[in-house]
DNA sequence: ATCTTTTTTGTTATCGGTAACACATCGAAT
DNA sequence: ATTCGATGTGTTACCGATAACAAAAAAGAT
């Protein structure tokens, strides 16, 4: 293993000075500076996280909190993770992993936490050092999130301009401001235009989606589009079309919003919204590292854009 | 934060003592070890990862190598994961993730590989840390994995039980020991019990077996049944039965192979095969700690019983 | 009772970094 | 020329644990 001193040595210099060129290179002069740097990227050198951690009193880790049941969303957070990971490694930090099961919460420097419904607030305020959120909150907690807002209401800018006479929304029936902020997307953008909103809320389950189809059958006009919350939502939404007999796109059009996985697995490949997981996460990592440098400082929130990604249940014209 | 000192003071013994108490107790007498057990509960004594990570010159980190392309794969890293990191804790020890994208092969004191081809021998050999797959191979590395030969045969004889006349095997179209000992679970039970075999080997994709359904459609007898290597292809053979007017479960059956995610998403559920995932994640995490311990020694390997779950793709006789 | 030997406990140095302080060196101000 | 402050670099102590050695205490042998 290569160490500051072996640095140090081949530089002619104290290892101070090649800690200083790390920490604080504003202090030392170009010229060391560059004898330093040449002898470190000679010998590779990889700070060790867990001298690091001793002499900052830190643990150089941070958790990350999943509150949520893993079975029932869609499996994102894998994308998550990795931009988390990646990110973090930068900083000689690992990731630790805890869920809902197994909340052992020991030693940190931070914590990223996903899936947050109200109920938690009392364990994640409880939390003794910075806390950053992926996903909008209504606690005053730092952020990092999709526009939901904007998503949505590109989603349905996409769907008129598809010449879809009716936009059906079926959103997850929670009251967490996620839900609440897509909703918002869709309903602003219908009232723009002047369109009449139709909007129905279902537990988060293609089965539920499927029911729901089927059972309203009867009050879809052809031309209609249905925009989900989710795409497992449209999953539900697509199968149940095509057992009635529907035709995607020509006569139904369906939208998910997430793009992560499900979409791939709809026949045919579903339109929905894609979200940067990965890019999400690193932002997540960076926020909870300069929350952590900050003493704790709030670091306010982060909204990240959306993408449409077409696929072949909207039409193509 | 309580350190060994702390408790080395409470208990009026140098901290040396302590530190014997926990790592070598034997050679302690009794009544210290008593006074000092007594002073770590009452001060909640946590030992500091960082500190002895670096007196034993290690990292108590371990990685995890994910070598697949995760939007290919059901997402069952999640609960690998969990397992693993849940397992890592106890120890003191964390969990970094590295990703085909991205192989800082960093410090660490171990590996778990995950998703390993044969094009990765090389890459896989060249770690010069202690490695545990997770999944079998032919390289003689210690790995953890189902028991693919047994769960394939299970699945069999279920079809068989239920009465299907045929059972169609689809494979999946790789060379690897975990789709050959699957297809062999499928093969000795048929012989086992006299009965033709039928074996076709596709991508991993639910395009690829739906459109596999629809090229064959005729030549598929009623009261046959389609035991899939993975969850993946039994979606695209659902949807395309489906599409074709077939009736599931009574005169087509499917089952899948994994068990994780999509056999909810699956309409009807999907009879599957569940593979215990959590469990296997604490298995490699164990056994890559052990191997550490043991000086990198081989730990051999550990197969798990997979359960058949029972969905509606198979009749319920 | 004295000298070994063994067992038990304490002391010191060390792992790889960083903060705080000490010490040069240098130009500007008096 | 002397003093001063600013700047750049080196020294020392320390973060929390452990290994290796040293010392003290207890047990056994003569």
């Amino acid at each position: 293993m290569v160490t500051l001193n072996d640095v140090a040595k081949k530089a002619n210099v104290s290892k101070m000075t090649v800690s200083r060129v790390i920490n604080h290179p504003e202090q030392v002069t170009d010229e060391l500076k560059e004898l330093v740097y040449e002898a470190m990227s000679e010998l590779n050198y990889r700070p060790n996280a867990a001298a690091i951690a001793l002499a900052h009193n830190r643990t150089q880790i941070i958790k990350l909190l999943i509150l949520e049941e893993m079975t029932v969303t869609e499996p994102y957070y894998m994308f998550l993770l990795t931009g988390i990971a990646n990110e973090l490694d930068k900083y000689s930090y690992s990731l630790q992993l805890l869920t809902h099961k197994n909340i052992q919460i020991g030693d940190s420097d931070g914590y990223i936490v996903c899936g947050m419904r109200s109920k938690d607030e009392e364990l994640v305020k409880s939390l003794k050092k910075p806390v950053v959120l992926f996903g909008e909150n209504d606690f005053g907690l730092d952020f990092v999130d999709s526009d939901n807002v904007k998503s949505m209401a590109k989603a349905t800018e996409y769907a008129l301009e598809k010449d879809y006479d009716h936009i059906v929304y079926l959103g997850i029936d929670v009251n967490e401001p996620f839900a609440q902020s897509r909703e918002k997307g869709y309903t602003e953008t219908m009232d723009k235009y002047g369109k009449e909103k139709h909007i129905y809320r279902l537990e988060n389950r293609s089965r539920y989606s499927a029911a729901f189809i089927r059972d309203h059958w009867d009050s879809f006009s052809k031309n209609t589009l249905f925009l989900c919350a989710s795409d497992r939502l449209a999953m539900g939404v697509i199968r149940e079309i095509k057992e009635r007999g529907g035709n995607i796109p020509e006569e139904y059009g369906v939208i998910g919003h997430d793009g992560v996985f499900l979409d791939q697995i709809a026949y045919p490949q579903l339109t929905t919204v894609k979200q940067a997981i990965d890019e999400m996460g690193a932002a997540c990592a960076r926020m909870v590292l300069d929350k952590v440098k900050a003493g704790g400082k709030s670091q306010g929130n982060q909204l990240f854009e959306t993408d449409i990604k077409i696929g072949g249940t909207t039409r193509n014209n």
